[in-house]
Order: structure tokens, then sequence, then C-alpha cells
DNA sequence: AACGTACCCTGCCGGC
DNA sequence: TGCCGGCAGGGTACGT
């Protein structure tokens, strides 16, 4: 389900109640998720994001990685099914994740690096430059999903920003002008902010520019919007707009 | 190196 | 009502 934008107002929910507090107990109820190494006793200092990943920073020079992947999410709240949960001095955080394609788990500053080491900016912590996309010939679409060019941005804000900056998925890369570049830089960063603006409430509240609006005016110029399908992902997007 | 495809999992939705 | 195929906003492991 998340991407930058989700996983952000995660984390905004997150490190207020997380940061300082103590973990007491941890608990897995998937083989999947091992959270064993010795957590217990340390402190969280830090709730922090990049990309997609929500890193948790414990004292003794220890992390906890987090991704969402489809259907991850982390709630306060007790729930039904959990994969994970995390015990501490200000509250319990519960790992729910419905089709356990989800990652969590220990990992030293080392691997930390190195995991973090693969993404390619963020757009809202690094910037947006975006010209490592320059450098390939697929699709703009699927080229802004790959996580080592631009870190955070997955299905929806690929269509909501290209959209936004009025450039046809279909465009290979290395075919867009530096302007086109610098309107698609900005143009993520607006559709990113934006949804981050509506916090907790985003998934009721978020009306979307084309994304799953198929047959839908366009909000710009009236015209259908069309889905098509890109590495067997669906995109979104107004065939007048974005010639 | 770079691209495409298969696969990992489960829940939900629409059509029959 | 019940079953079934298709679909889902993620990433990775392969093969070419």
């Amino acid at each position: 389900m998340p991407e930058l934008p989700e996983v952000q107002i995660l984390v905004n929910q997150l490190a207020p109640r997380l940061e300082r507090a103590r973990i007491r107990a941890v608990e897995s109820r998937d083989p999947k998720i091992k959270l064993d190494r010795h957590l217990v006793g340390r402190r969280i200092r830090r709730v922090r994001r990049q990309g997609k990943n929500i890193v948790v920073d414990l004292s003794g020079g220890l992390h906890l990685l987090v991704h969402l992947r489809m259907t991850g999410w982390i709630e306060f709240d007790r729930l039904k099914r959990y994969r994970a949960a995390i015990h501490t001095t200000r509250g319990t955080a519960y790992f729910e994740d419905a089709r356990r394609l989800g990652v969590m788990q220990v990992v030293t500053p080392e691997q930390l690096d190195r995991a973090l080491k693969k993404l390619g900016p963020d757009p809202l912590l690094d910037g947006c430059g975006l010209s490592e996309l320059q450098a390939t010939s697929r699709p703009i679409k699927v080229a802004l999903l790959d996580q080592r060019l631009v870190a955070g941005v997955g299905n929806i804000y690929a269509s909501e920003s290209l959209w936004r900056a009025r450039i046809n998925p279909r465009r290979r890369s290395d075919s867009l002008q530096s302007g086109e570049l610098r309107a698609l830089g900005r143009a993520i960063v607006a559709s990113l902010r934006r949804a981050i603006a509506y916090g907790p409430r985003i998934f009721e509240a978020q009306q979307f520019a084309v994304y799953g609006r198929k047959g839908r005016p366009c909000r710009r110029c009236g015209t259908m919007i069309r889905r098509l399908v890109q590495s067997q992902r669906s995109t979104y997007f107004c065939p007048r707009c974005q010639r």
C-alpha cells in the first residue's frame, strides 16, 4: 500500500511516541520475522524514513529496518492479527501485514548503510535531481518506480507526478529535455507534499488526479483518463495533457 | 549493465 | 449465497 507519503505520515505518528522509549519485550508471530539479538533494554533514539524504508535507531548501535511493501502498517492499538509487536515503556507498536510481504529486521549499522546505499535520492530529503533518469531507455513511468533512481515514488505517485508535469508515461526517460526533468522533479515533490498534508486522513480523504480514474474526466481538460499497463503495473494518464 | 518476467503472500471485488 | 479469476499502491531473484 504505502509509498513515501504514507510512510512519512506513519513515521510522524510513530516518532513522538516511540522516541526515548525503552524496549521491554519483542514478540514475533511469524517465523519470517526475527527480532531476537538482544533488543530488550535498548532505547529507541530516533524513528526516521528514507525512501519507503522506516529506520528505527536504537541505543548501542543497532537499528530496526522496516519496509511495509504492499500491506504493512504499524498501529498502537492492539490488532486481531499482527506479525510482530514491540513492547516499550511508552506503549506497544503492532506490525500488521495481511499479505506478509513486508520486512522487519534488526540490522547492524553496516547492514543499514548497505541497504540505504542502494537507494537513489529521496525527493524530500535529498532534493530531486533526476539526472539518473537520463541514463535509461525505459519508459519514464517504469523508471520512476526504480528505487535506485528515485527513492519513495511508487505506482500511484508516478502517475500523479507525470500528470502534473504533463509528461506522457511512455516517453523514453533518456528523451526528456532538462526542462522537462526539472518540471518532473517539482511535480514529484509537489505530489508527495500534497499527499503528506492530508496526514492520517490520507486513506479516506485523498483525491487523486489520475490514479484509479480510468474513464473519468481529466481535472484539467475534461478528457477521459486512460489506463495502460507498463511492466505489469497500471498507469493512468490524460492523453491530451500528456502528449 | 540493463531489461523483462516470475515470484513472494493474502484479501477483496466483481461476475457468474 | 458461494465460488473463482483477477487484481492490488512492494521488491527481489532470476534469465536473457
